[in-house]
DNA sequence: AATTCGGGGCC
DNA sequence: GGCCCAGAATT
């Protein structure tokens, strides 16, 4: 009977298994560096390792990719070079900076970070993984990528890509979505890693599972280094590993914009400060699709004129908007926490989602 | 352990 | 139309 590698494997004892499994691991040390230092990406943030540098790339890295991080780096770097000048930025402008790359608290946990580095760390970034990861927005992959790439600490960063390529080169069958799985993951590699090329390792895993083990479709498997320690290349697995728990379907929400217009402005207001897009700026909006009665109603006679808008849709990640608007052209003042605001100060100055595209396209 | 945070590119 | 991305914080 032909038996499979992946058969034999599962007879094996628990302990034979583990073994087998760090053998692999450590198999991968040599090829992975070699292909690294040939293939390795020119990216902005790899022109110089300093610390500054490598914490915001990660920062902005994390569930994003490198194509869409690439101008907001080139941008945030000239307008805030250093840690001491992150602190002292004003929110507005450092959400604006941030307008559109998405997961604002991150750009918020930034600030807090920077202000706490001036205040206790003398303004560096500690070169300590567990200091590291007791800053706001720094978890354990930021943490491992900062401590090895900044500092060249031998700690492991383990991202997405990792745990992808690690499960395909193990053949594991484990949900990578769980934490459980990620933190074993850490502790595995935390003892095979090299400790004298942490850099280059761990960034070596992450480019692989980037350009080579990709996620969608078939991965490259004739241009991986990899390969010929790989259980799912060898049994035709990479189809089902990683294995990823289903996610469930989003919300959806219904919205009515309001365009408030008066003596050639228009109405915006800030958000809350925690939230979905929390501290961002919006048109005013109301729960639900209101008819034009509704909207007249609710303004009476200071709307002169209200005029109904194109409809929209917009789809994040756990939340559904279908929207509805109006453009409310008011006589009178009104009641409310509004900022009055003209166009040029919107593109400039105010921070606001992507959401509300539909409508922020109208007043240009 | 599960949920909440964005936005865009690709299949 | 769904998937996934150099994840972390909160509940």
């Amino acid at each position: 009977m032909n038996q499979s590698f992946y058969d034999k494997l599962q007879i094996l004892e628990p302990e034979e298994r583990k073994l087998e499994e760090m053998e692999r691991l450590k198999a991968m040390e040599r090829p992975l560096l070699s292909w690294y230092r040939e293939n390795a990406r020119i990216l902005p943030w790899r022109e110089t390792p300093e610390p500054y540098r490598v914490w915001i790339s990660e920062i902005m890295l994390q569930q994003t990719r490198v194509e869409a991080v690439k101008p907001y780096f080139a941008r945030f770097m000239k307008a805030l070079p250093g840690i001491r000048e992150l602190a002292s930025v004003s929110e507005d402008e450092l959400l604006k900076l941030w307008e559109g790359l998405g997961y604002y608290s991150r750009a918020k946990n930034l600030k807090k970070a920077a202000e706490l580095l001036v205040e206790q760390y003398g303004g560096e970034l500690p070169a300590s993984y567990e200091e590291l990861k007791k800053l706001p927005g720094i978890g354990s992959y930021t943490a491992g990528a900062i401590a090895s790439i900044a500092f060249g600490i031998p700690v492991p960063a383990v991202d997405g890509n990792v745990l992808r390529v690690i499960s395909r080169v193990t053949g594991s069958r484990e949900d990578i979505l769980k934490q459980s799985v990620k933190s074993g993951m850490e502790e595995k590699l935390k003892k095979i890693m090299p400790k004298d090329a942490a850099s280059s390792y761990n960034q070596g895993l992450i480019e692989i599972g980037a350009i080579v083990c990709v996620p969608n479709g078939a991965p490259l498997c004739g241009r991986c280094p990899l390969s010929s320690v790989c259980v799912a290349k060898a049994e035709d697995l990479t189809g089902v590993i990683p294995v990823k728990t289903p996610k469930k379907p989003r919300k959806a929400e219904d919205k009515t914009v309001l365009m408030l217009w008066r003596e050639g402005k228009v109405a915006i207001r800030k958000r809350e400060d925690a939230g979905l897009l929390a501290s961002l700026y919006e048109f005013p909006n109301l729960d639900g699709h209101l008819s034009e009665e509704t909207i007249y109603s609710l303004f009476g006679a200071k709307a002169a004129k209200v005029t109904a808008l194109p409809g929209s849709r917009h789809i994040f990640s756990h939340v559904e908007w279908s929207m509805t608007g109006f453009r409310i052209d008011l006589s009178g003042t009104l009641e409310g926490d509004y900022l009055w605001v003209t166009p040029e100060e919107i593109k400039k100055t105010y921070s606001l989602p992507g959401a509300f595209k539909a409508y922020t396209k109208l007043i240009r």
